[in-house]
Parts: structure tokens; C-alpha cells; sequence
DNA sequence: CTGATTTCCGTAAGGTATACGAGAATTGCA
DNA sequence: TGCAATTCTCGTATACCTTACGGAAATCAG
């Protein structure tokens, strides 16, 4: 199931810690609420520190391991501790997404880059699917309200400039920009999703299918799967489901590159 | 985040309540195990009903809702009183995709269907669509590890007899197949979320982006990110969310159908 | 040394799944 | 009729989760 986070309470509180108060150069009228200065006990943490204790417990024991005990347990302070730095958990899994979406090495603006268009593509589809394979427990949160911190925006940025320069109306590169995401990030998902489960079950995928032979010997009526039956006996299903995966992902991708730049040249 | 079901003891009993035990018509040597004959207390329900009490509050008010102490007290029995339909939540949760799984209408083998095989793909992707807007809780439940029972067999088997009829290769069908669902399946599986959460929160997505407006105003920097801010000025981002996501929904697929035609036209 | 300020965190409330075992209901056989 | 075998029912207990509340501890300015 995909963790959920529901309502967070004040926007411009979570916008100040995913920007790390950050704010661009103008006026800086605020007195910059940061902390440290003046009156009150030292603090012992801080956040960046919470975070990477929860991704560290969410890479090696998985996600449920960074519950807001395990994380406290793991700095070594109390529960409630926790709630000094990070106003709830939803927050704190925003500030561990937006973190590791910040590990993906995009050339930024001005940036050196391949020519190609679809090799630029090709660097946003490998660095996330290598984000997602070192950090499984993404596949398991929920990114209809994303987090909107600074790697978040970066992605979108690269993703958009490699989209520009094949010449689509202005509405439709966001479409082609908002289908690739869509399926690289559900695809990577559900390969990473599928190592995480091998992990944590300790049964590769293909066992957990052999285990259900009884299917094909019980249950499965031939006369009603005519298609798959001929698929599998001309081979259809050969090598490993993690195979299978790995090469789906880049059929799947290239296929909709090429109906992508296909719109293109038509006009 | 996405409901994990991490290991299913017995396979077999598994396997036997999602076929409800409906084997297929050989020596049948086992005595049917099936309730109601011979001594012991009657019960007083059985699986279908608990299935679709279990749907119902899912639906009705998410899929926290249909805890074991939920469904128990829906159906006016004890917590534990369930544990005799069912072996454990996991199982129940299998059992209820299954069932949503088995509302779409899909021709089976030998019914009458469109001649044009990506009308027949469009069938597969509005009935998925329409169950995911019906039952929004199945965007949070992992499939990774299906539950291997007539519906999903039927899905599968559909949209393959759809693709067989293009000539690629066995293993180019399955891996269109596997293209296919996988953007069908999580696309419309973030429809169903955005809905489900528009909801649940009582905000919509436009309401939603609204509240983050400081993030334009005081932390994004435009020459970090020309390409989004040119899209902006052209007006790439017009319309609301859900219209965008309707749109880049159609577009992503007709581009994936686009490219998988493409490599069948080419041998 | 005092008061203001900030961090630290124990306790408690209300949620989850399910192992265990006792008790109730029903049938068939002696 | 009595009784054993069988099956369903479900209260209790355990071990987790998040977080509201409030008081104690630490630190600085004056």
C-alpha cells in the first residue's frame, strides 16, 4: 500500500524546512526565523540529522522501521524530541522524498549535456530508477502532492529543458514531460517495489511463483486463456521475472520516446 | 503509501479461496473441503459477504476502514469471528481486489470485440479506469505480487489476445502487454488518487497548489528553472489539475500505442 | 540571580493485527 | 437419550503505531 499523507497543517511551515529557509535574495524583511540565536536551551539535533536518520532506517530496514520511536530510538533522545525539529511524520517523509530526489545527478541549467534529446531523457530515466532501487521504500509513498522542495522543482526543470528543444506546442511538451514521469517513476517504482519484497520476504519473486504451481494444475482452465497458452508455448514467458522487469522498463520507455517524437516530426 | 502484503503462509488455501474452490472439471479426488456439511456450529456468514463488506468500506470511507475491526463490526460479529472465513487480512485484501478486479467487462475468448486491435486495447483502459475511479483504494494496494485468481487471470489474457493479433513476436506481445498495463495501471491508479485525496481531505488539487503560492513568491528562482518558467508564460500550464491529468492520461497512452504499432508495422 | 525562552521527553489515549483458548452450537452415533 | 466429535464464536492480551499535553531542564540577557 502506498503511505498516505492526508492534510499538513500550516504550508508556509513545510515550504520553510523543504527550503531549508532558503528564500531567494530580495528584501528578506523577516527576521529569519531560524534557530540557534539568542535565549533557550541548545538544541541537540537538528534536521537534517532526523532526516538522514530516517532514510538510513527506511534503506536498511524499510520504511515502517522509520516510524518516529525507531528514528528517536536511533538518535538516542526521546519520542517526542522529534517533534521539535519536524512538525509530524507527513512532514518528515516529504523532507526524506525531497532529499533523495536531490541524489539524482541532472545537469542543471546551463549545464553540459548530451545533444541528443532523448539521451538527456534517457540520464532522467537512469538516475531515477537508480534512486529508486538504493531507496525502495519510495514505491511506497504517495507523490499525488509532492513534496515541492527544491529537488522536486530540479527534476521537473531537467526533465521539461530536454523536452523544449523537439519543437512541441508549449501545452504539449508538458504533456509528453508529465507522461514520461508517469511512467518512469511508476516503473522504476514497481522494479524497485519487487527487490524490496525479495528482500524482505527472503523469496525471489520466481519461488513465490513456483509455490503457486497448484494454479496451473488446479485451477487453470486452458479453453479460457487461449492467448497466454499460445504465449507460453512459443516461449513467450522465457528468463526470469527479473529480467522480464528490467527489460520491459526500456521497451515500454522507448516505445513512448518514439511515439513522442514521432508528434514531433509530423508537424 | 502502498499496502505491503509481505508473506502468505499456505498458498494452497490461498489459491482455494480465490478460485472458491472452482477446479477445474478433472478426477476431483479431494472431497471438495467445503463448509456446511457435517457436524459443528453453522455459521453465519461466509467469505462473499465478508469480501463485500470489506469493499463496501473501503469504498465508502477508505481503505483504513476495512480493518478486521471494521468488517466485524459492520457485519455485527466479533473481531476474531472473521479469522474463520478468512486467514488473515493479507488474504482478505487479495480476495478484494480480485473482486474489483472481476467487475470489468471484458469479451472474453470467442465474444464479440472491436476489429482494431487498439480499440480493444481502449476497452481494456477505460474499464481499468472506471475501476479505478470506483474503488480509489486500490491505487494503495501493491501488485507486485497479484492475487492470482480469475479476474486477474482474465485481465491479463485479454489484453494479450488483443495484442497477439498485431504479429510481434510471443515475446514482443508479452512485453507490450507488460508496457501496457503497467501505464494503464498506475496511471490510473493516480487518478484515482488524486480523487481519493480531493476527498479525504476535502481540498482540491487546485485549492491545494493555491495555498503553496508563497513558493513562487518567495523561494523559486526563475533563472534556475527557464524551462518551467518559459512553459508558464506560454500558457503550457492552463487548465486545472484533473483536466491535465484526463488529458496527459490520453496522451501517454495513444503515444506508448503509437510506438508499440510502429515496431509491428516495421517487420 | 531572575525571567524569558527553548529544548527535552514521560505519560496517556486511541488506533492497528492476531495468537491463544474457552465456550457455544450442531450433528451423528451408540 | 446421552455423549463425543466437530465447527464456529469471540474476549483477552500483546506489541506496535502517532501525537496532545504539560512539566522539567538548560541557556542567555540583563
Amino acid at each position: 500500500m502506498t503511505e498516505r499523507r492526508s492534510g499538513e497543517g500550516q504550508p508556509e511551515r513545510t515550504l520553510a524546512l523543504l527550503w531549508r529557509n532558503h528564500r531567494k535574495s530580495t528584501a528578506d524583511k523577516e527576521p529569519t526565523v531560524l534557530r540557534g540565536r539568542g535565549a533557550g536551551r541548545r538544541p541537540s539535533l537538528d534536521v537534517n540529522g532526523v532526516v538522514a536518520a530516517a532514510i538510513r532506517l527506511a534503506d536498511t530496514q524499510g520504511l515502517a522501521a522509520a516510524s518516529m520511536g525507531g528514528v528517536a530510538k536511533e538518535l538516542d533522545v526521546g519520542t517526542m524530541t522529534l517533534y521539535t525539529y519536524v512538525p509530524s511524520k507527513e512532514e518528515l517523509l516529504d523532507l526524506m522524498v525531497d532529499q533523495v530526489l536531490g541524489e539524482r545527478e541532472l545537469p542543471g541549467p546551463g549545464a553540459p549535456r548530451p545533444h541528443d534529446w532523448r539521451e538527456q531523457v534517457e540520464i532522467y530515466s537512469d538516475q531515477t530508477r537508480a534512486m529508486f532501487l538504493r531507496h525502495p521504500w519510495l514505491s511506497q509513498v504517495s507523490t499525488i502532492r509532492p513534496p515541492v522542495g527544491p529537488s522536486m522543482l530540479a527534476g521537473r526543470e531537467y526533465l521539461l529543458s530536454a523536452l523544449l528543444e523537439i519543437g512541441l506546442t508549449p501545452r504539449g511538451t508538458n504533456l509528453a514531460a508529465l507522461a514520461i514521469t508517469t511512467y518512469v517513476d511508476s516503473a522504476a517504482g514497481l522494479e524497485a517495489e519487487s527487490e524490496l519484497i525479495e528482500q524482505s520476504t527472503g523469496q525471489t519473486n520466481d519461488a513465490w511463483w513456483y509455490e503457486r504451481n497448484d494454479l496451473w494444475e488446479t485451477y487453470f482452465d486452458v479453453d479460457q486463456h487461449p492467448a497466454m497458452t499460445a504465449i507460453w508455448n512459443a516461449n513467450g514467458y522465457q528468463g526470469t521475472t527479473r529480467d522480464a522487469a528490467t527489460e520491459s522498463y526500456r521497451y515500454g520507455l522507448d516505445r513512448l520516446l518514439d511515439g513522442i517524437q514521432a508528434t514531433a516530426l509530423e508537424s
